[in-house]
DNA sequence: GGATATAGTTTACTCGATCAATCATTTAGC
DNA sequence: GCTAAATGATTGATCGAGTAAACTATATCC
């Protein structure tokens, strides 16, 4: 088999590579706000749980990662001045996550460009076709080992 | 809307977390032979271009990715004595990439792990609806910039 | 022959992720 | 009530993959 083919047949390469090509998209949007794509995920997040304040717990479950890696993300967030740890009155040992003004205001931006590129996809493949998409990704994800 | 809506109906997470997921698979099944995901891919390129060698720069396109990149990889992978550059006789600006005979025999255990994978995600989601899925992902990389 | 283009490497850097160790607090068991 | 175990979160070290720019060496074109 030529490579070319395996690569067209493969779900693994072809979505690593359009996940390697969302990051440079997004990196290209919010490289104003110098925010990474994670980053971006994360104060919208933030931002649509408010007024309700939100746990690190919480957004690891979430995005299906590790407490250690939204711990870092939110330490570079809250560096950035967007986003504010409080201890959370109700359990001492872990904190609540509320956006600082500019956060707002950045989180806005966000989601803006999030919506236009949602746009973008729906009207590149269809709606039905998008849904039916992700659906079969999220299938694969039950894929455990090989 | 609730983030977990958002989400749901984002092409872009979906996509990154199921890439994320194929990383873990990947790295869990080619443990044995301390290779990541790209690295096994790179060595099933060579392997099905074999016998004839392949340059460096064939792979970066292959691969849409840079050839900076595609230069660390063949180091490392040079560095575990799975695959060897030689100059081009053609054109002594390039290298030629041929397996060493470990690299061949981890070839074919990369390559039957990819191809075990790919019954799964077949039995998963049916044939058709992966090569739509596939079809629809490779079009939203079109989407160049938000 | 000299300017320019090309192949590839190198260096430094970023981002996202993971792991193990650690700390503080809460909960459960006795 | 007090200790032991479980939990929420942080830290620090490390990794893989990716990128960009500078650089070397060779090839090509006029």
């Amino acid at each position: 088999m030529r490579i070319e083919a395996f690569l067209r047949e493969s779900p693994m390469f072809t979505v690593k590579r359009a996940s390697r090509h969302f990051d440079r998209v997004a990196a290209d949007a919010f490289s104003a706000d110098g925010l990474g794509f994670m980053e971006g995920l994360l104060l919208a997040a933030i931002f649509f749980e408010a007024p309700r304040p939100i746990k690190p717990s919480h957004l690891a479950e979430t995005f299906a990662t590790t407490r250690g890696n939204v711990s870092h993300a939110i330490s570079s967030l809250e560096a950035k001045g967007l986003v504010q740890r409080k201890i959370d009155p109700s359990d001492a040992r872990g904190y609540l996550l509320a956006l600082k003004p500019p956060g707002k205001r950045c989180a806005l931006r966000v989601i803006a460009a999030f919506d236009r590129m949602q746009r973008g996809f729906e009207q590149k493949v269809g709606r039905a076709a998008l849904t039916e998409a992700l659906d079969a990704i999220r299938a694969l994800e039950s894929c455990k080992h090989i």
